[in-house]
DNA sequence: CTTTTATTGTAATTTTTTTACAAGGACGCT
DNA sequence: AGCGTCCTTGTAAAAAAATTACAATAAAAG
């Protein structure tokens, strides 16, 4: 019953649906974009077939009729709004990059979100609640990512650090006792500097959580290897949202380990902000 | 012609509305989920008038009729697909929180994605590519978006800076010049050291752009202010989405800066690409 | 080659949306 | 206050769109 992608579920039933209404399916492929706008006499014009045929289509691929097959291919659009790529260009106008930006990044999360390995993430929880000393090492975009991770864990009373440079690494990595973590950050998943620290960090005893892309080697170098696929527009050689990404999965780490800390922590956090508040501006 | 967020549309026009249009509008506000799987007239019903009034009604607020009225909203309750509010609780499945985290994420971005000011935009990129030095300051998690920002913009060939230490944060700016650009990054927008900071830049002659909450200190304070509006989910005391948003905007700024600079920089870029290759695991 | 079954289109029907118009009500003007 | 105009809303008819029933054609099997 729920909604799963669409385009998927017409891809997969492009083997088994007759032929006149395949080649409905290749036409909602090919243009998903137009079709929601479409009358089910243009849909059938534009795919060369009849009307009826339009409507079997749409019940061989799960809907109801052609209005909620319309209404469920515009909510899938919807969520993926960089259906066929989103590439920032000379000639953008400020609102279309705006848009691009934020949509890209929208794209990119919600792909990681369904990408995640659920038993992965429970498992790096229980290793970082489980640790002494939680540790955070990236180097480029990914060092700013390690430092706003380790002022997220700080705030949950875990004893955490952040290092970008490859010696303090390599030092903080040897002195780790067994259990500890250390949570290896990278967008491209290949720094030779961070694997050569998760290298002493495993020769320490202390556990690697890796964020990086499947296969690459600080994923297979890892203990445990979140994966966080998300392509980078090769326009733009800085790389915007997996970085995000990375983030976002912080976060549910995050919130994960605040969970298991359960009441205390509230206390906690609700003595930090009134210590904060001294430091706000009164208006 | 761009769909900007449709409920907000309806939200501005209750004024303006007529007494049995702002009725369907109420409706709609109120269970908007159920009015994509409406016919007319089961809303005209619900609402308690005429189905005319209906399509009157989705023509006033910016639609070609019913069915383009149910599209519009469905594609935007697809790309919120929190509507409403999100809170994490104690009892919460991997699996929930995760979603959680990710919607809440992605729900914030298109908020602020919709409420951004272009001109602001365009005239903090314009202060930005005139600027000989651009600076970031924020505290706490903000810091850590600062220190994003200046890798980002140093890649950009950017002369730029962060500080999180109001001690630097001061003496930097007294030492700068007309013309140039600190950018202010506060969640909340009352940190008392950022407003004594931007106090400093502005004596010398400096540009401050605010990243702050709408009607804020810092907002009030900033020569150039982008509001970003992200609210807190209250329950857990560690900010999140908002970060992810201020991150989100600083991307939109370089890109703009970027595509300011134009191809010049996909030079620059493309040496900066072959140098991180040595870096890596070849692997 | 015939018979049966599956696939597709035509035409009619039903459903749904939209338009045209008239009734009712509010507001201003004399 | 009474009259008229304009604005708002609903009723009913028309248009548009989607769906169904059925027939024709094509494909497959015997």
């Amino acid at each position: 019953m729920k909604p799963a992608r669409l385009t998927q579920t017409i891809s997969d039933s492009l083997t088994t649906l007759r032929k006149s209404e395949r080649k409905v399916a290749e036409f909602v492929l090919k243009d998903p974009l137009a079709v929601i706008r479409m009358r089910i006499v243009d849909l059938a014009q534009h795919a060369e077939v009849s009307e009826p045929t339009v409507v079997r289509f749409c019940r061989a691929v799960g809907c109801n009729g052609f209005q909620d097959f319309k209404l469920a291919l515009a909510q899938q659009l919807a969520s993926s709004p960089s259906y066929g790529q989103i590439a920032v260009t000379d000639q953008d106008s400020t609102r279309e990059y705006t848009h691009k930006v934020f949509d890209t990044t929208v794209d990119t999360l919600l792909k990681v979100r369904d990408s995640l390995d659920l038993e992965t993430l429970d498992a790096a929880i229980a290793a970082i609640y489980a640790a002494q000393r939680v540790e955070f090492y990236g180097f480029g975009a990914s060092a700013a990512v390690a430092f706003d991770a380790q002022h997220k864990f700080f705030r949950l009373q875990i004893t955490s650090a952040a290092y970008a440079d490859p010696h303090l690494q390599n030092m903080s990595a040897t002195s780790l006792h067994p259990g500890d973590v250390v949570i290896a950050i990278s967008q491209s998943g290949r720094s030779q500097a961070l694997l050569d620290s998760m290298e002493l960090v495993k020769q320490a005893g202390g556990i690697v959580i890796g964020l990086s892309p499947t296969g690459s080697p600080v994923a297979r170098s890892a203990s445990i290897s979140i994966h966080v696929d998300a392509k980078e527009d090769n326009q733009i050689y800085i790389p915007l949202s997996s970085r995000i990404a990375h983030l976002a999965v912080i976060d549910v780490l995050a919130i994960g380990v605040a969970q298991k800390k359960g009441p205390k922590l509230d206390e906690h956090l609700m003595r930090l902000k009134a210590g904060l508040a001294s430091l706000r501006s009164p208006v």
